[in-house]
DNA sequence: GTATTTTACTTGTCATGACAATATAATATG
DNA sequence: CATATTATATTGTCATGACAAGTAAAATAC
């Protein structure tokens, strides 16, 4: 559900959509506040019904706002919190107040396992490129990061200085490519002793591992990404996820 | 966002997302195909195009399928895992294939501490029971959960058995509260003696520790629950996200 | 004062219609 | 044969309009 129409203008129902919105996030409308009804938006803006319910419909689903029937539309209490562990580790560790940075272990062109085949969807005889970083906070490790990402899709990666670059700025800007869907899985171990050594802790301590997927928005598998994660130095926050 | 909506009959438009959605499931309709246009659903159904278009849009919102401008429609390669540690835990481990079980450790009618009350949003003075249980799959413990239920929500909820009973089901059925979004802040930690002891793990050994809160479809925190789970016995699935 | 009915407001569903934007295929031209 | 133009297909946005369903408030009846 993309929020911002990729087009070469800004639909209505969008400038809607971001002015209700902002007056969320400034405090104007307040948990438990009544939203204008779709009536009166129309009226406000000058736009036709159906697309100040777009708008609405818009925050609904993105579990900011809800409605019920007969009644109207109101800010959600709980609001939700940014979810981590999902986008770029620089954007998710900016957002958090702290600086990021990487210290390259690796990048390297190469076969995949079959199981890394098997997940990034490969063509046959398909290469990887893995680059494998040392995600750190305020200089401190709080992860282990081995990126498999499909050859095809990025030719040239390895021409990019990742302990300064940012993976998903070059997606998008060089490669045109946009993250916009991810899953992981996540389980807990405990550190073996090379990691522990990278990530500054004993061996045998608790470590948090994802393995996500990032897709674009037509679902071609972009990348591949197994995270260890210091248990005590990092959370990993989920998104509001609907469950109904 | 709704994919079931509640109401007295089932709209045209649902009727269409659940068909093209059962030929998805069959293989019908495969990963890459094309899904039909708007204009041949609007034929071939005999409704408007507003309402083929509603249909396709919302499998586009759930993530199964994508759609582009003057091109067309079609089923998303990557299929949608069944996320797991978001919802009823008796659901999740029946959804995997096991069989699930719980030994109630205690449920008892208390004072919340701070943090718990400040998360649910309770009234000054609000109670939580708080359902302490032994998750298991296939009789082998997996998982230590605490759960903390305002009582407000849920009067006489201790007349429940909750090693026989489904705490989502009893919120459907007896308190008409439909659990309709969660998110979870996930760590990795080392089990305490105490917890090592109820989960059959050793002290020490890495544990992951979800702090999951649920929602209604009115944003109600109906539910606080901490988890924690045997890293090797549970793989935690987050669903697909959103993150563009 | 209470119960019932009516009114008003609001969201939900669906129709018809039009045009814009995007992309590809087919056709025309040099 | 290559390039440019036109046609076609499809999704995206927006309008007007109507009626259903749900809910609460106001008015009326007893």
């Amino acid at each position: 559900m993309p929020t911002a129409p990729n087009r070469s203008f800004t639909p209505l129902y969008y400038q809607i959509e971001q002015d209700l919105l902002r007056q969320i996030d400034k405090g104007e409308l307040k948990p438990g506040d009544q939203l204008p009804s779709e009536a009166q938006i129309s009226r406000q803006y000058g736009v036709s019904r159906i697309t100040a319910r777009r708008a609405l419909e818009n925050l609904v689903q993105q579990g900011i706002v809800y409605s019920r029937q007969g009644i109207g539309s109101f800010v959600a209490y709980a609001r939700i919190r940014e979810m981590s562990g999902f986008r770029s580790f620089s954007e998710d560790i900016t957002a958090k107040g702290y600086r990021p940075s990487s210290r390259v272990v690796e990048l390297s062109l190469e076969e995949p396992e079959a199981d890394v085949a098997r997940r990034l969807q490969l063509p046959e005889g398909g290469k990887i490129y893995r680059l494998h970083r040392i995600r750190q906070m305020d200089d401190q490790p709080v992860a282990d990061e081995v990126a498999y990402l499909p050859a095809h899709l990025y030719p040239g990666l390895d021409q990019y200085d990742f302990s300064k670059a940012s993976l998903y700025e070059v997606f998008r800007t060089r490669y045109g490519i946009n993250p916009t869907w991810a899953d992981a899985e996540i389980e807990a171990t405990f550190a073996a002793p090379d990691l522990a050594q990278r990530l500054g802790l004993q061996p045998g301590d608790a470590v948090l591992v994802a393995l996500r997927q990032t897709y674009s928005a037509t679902f071609e598998v972009i990348e591949l990404v197994r995270s260890v994660y210091c248990g005590s130095r990092f959370t990993f926050f989920t998104g509001r996820q609907f469950i109904g």
